[in-house]
DNA sequence: CCTCCACAGGAAGCGCAGGAGT
DNA sequence: ACTCCTGCGCTTCCTGTGGAGG
């Protein structure tokens, strides 16, 4: 088919969605429903930058998809829209962590949000910190937003570093907002660290099934199309995300699969067919994105069973019934060993194998029991999670990936 | 009952990469 | 630039468990 032929076609295709960027995550809507508390509060701390003093430094924890970033972004954008109104001197950078992984890696994004058209990559440490107070220096209120905080390697220099920036300069003022979604991870920062960045510590709780389904409820009016979207597609897609996690997030991309779906197959609205569809296809995509990044030994491991899977029968217990699938941890390391000898590293020892196997068993790649009565000694028998051939497919793709 | 088999899982230690200290 | 240290992935060794078979 020629290429102009399937722009065509794809341009005059029917579809379900208005706007699809409204169920994407990036897109950060105007109304943050059941967050009403959370806006006032951090509104309240970081409206001592439009009185020209420092903020308190805020620590927002919250498990992924309550809104954190998505609140912090709206509040942050306000105060800018309202202090550029009025010309005061406030200054807002955004800082994800898992991209900016270092205190220098933060630093040097900093610079840059102030100085667009200056490179500062190369420029020791000290310069750029330097260059941090001079931008602040001239009276102005800086709010460092560090998303996925607990990213960052040497976090307490970092902090230290911007809290000391407070007692350099004069007339301005440096504000942290740290966000994450790991509550632990502050346990291991220094005590000053810990108690400089939770000056306002503020919890996110997750969604409700109630919250959850007003919140897609609201969005999908502007992503879809008119009477497009059943009303159970909707209230199903929140009570999916509601029992796995309470995150909006995984509720929007269900139901933005789910007009994927629809619009695939042609079908002029979305129900809660699709919707359950959807959450395979998520499901899928994460098990497969998992599969990906595993060790390649552990591939190697999870290649052996699902071979081993499509091969067999399953195996017969002392009553007589087989059990479908079920393989014995022995016959599976066998089948892994003739593979991994085959690759350039041969394979791990028994001993580290069995540590593979639990390991997936964590992940729910697989399911293990104990054979317990009914058979020989004592052993693991595995059972894979997921469908075998999809399993064995992605980790050959994988595979071959690797080799080229 | 004893021994062998087939495995589970703890303990110790080894080699290596990468960060800290100097 | 050098050593020193430490965490990590892994092997080796070992003890324990429980059915199968003599």
């Amino acid at each position: 088919m020629l290429a102009e032929s399937i722009f065509e076609k794809e341009f005059s295709k029917e579809t379900v969605f208005l706007d699809r960027n409204m169920l994407t995550p990036h897109f950060i809507p105007r109304e943050l429903p059941f967050r009403q508390k959370q806006i006032e509060e951090i509104s309240t701390i970081l409206a001592q930058t439009i009185k020209g003093k420092k903020a308190d430094n805020i620590f927002i924890y919250g498990k992924s998809g309550t809104g954190k970033t998505s609140v912090t972004k709206k509040v942050t954008q306000e105060l800018i829209e309202f202090a550029g109104a009025k010309n005061i001197p406030v200054e807002v950078t955004y800082i994800n962590c898992r991209n900016h992984s270092s205190k220098y890696r933060a630093l040097i994004k900093i610079v840059k949000d102030f100085f667009p058209e200056e490179n500062f990559l190369g420029f020791s440490a000290s310069f750029i910190y330097e260059k941090v107070l001079e931008f602040a220096g001239k009276k102005k209120q800086l709010i460092v937003v560090l998303d996925e905080v607990d990213k960052i390697k040497d976090l307490d220099d970092l902090i230290y570093s911007l809290n000391r920036a407070n007692d350099e300069i004069v007339n301005g003022s440096v504000s942290i907002i740290g966000i994450s979604n790991n509550l632990v991870f502050k346990d291991r920062l220094e005590p000053r660290t810990k108690s400089s960045l939770c000056q306002h510590e503020m919890v996110f709780p997750p969604y409700n099934a109630k919250e959850l389904s007003e919140i897609i409820l609201q969005r999908s009016k502007k992503a879809f199309k008119e009477n497009v979207v059943h009303e159970s597609a909707i209230s199903l897609s929140a009570a999916i995300a509601a029992q796995e996690s309470g995150d909006a997030r995984t509720a929007l991309m269900l139901l933005l699969r789910a007009g994927e779906i629809a619009d695939q197959r042609s079908l002029e609205h979305v129900t809660d067919q699709e919707v359950r569809r959807a959450k395979k296809k998520v499901e899928e995509e994460i098990i497969l994105n998992m599969i990906s990044t595993l060790p390649e030994q552990q591939q190697l491991v999870l290649l052996a069973i699902s071979n081993l899977s499509l091969q067999k029968q399953g195996i017969k217990t002392l009553t007589g019934k087989t059990e479908e699938g079920t393989l014995f941890s022995g016959e599976v390391y066998k089948e892994y060993e003739s593979i991994a000898n085959q690759s350039k590293n041969g394979p791990v020892s028994t001993r580290w194998y069995r540590e593979y196997v639990s390991e997936l068993e964590m992940y729910g790649l697989i399911f293990t029991t104990n054979s317990g009565k009914g058979f020989k000694g004592q052993s693991t028998l595995i059972k894979l999670g997921f469908d075998a051939k999809k399993i064995k497919d992605a980790i050959e793709k994988e595979i071959v990936d690797e080799m080229a």
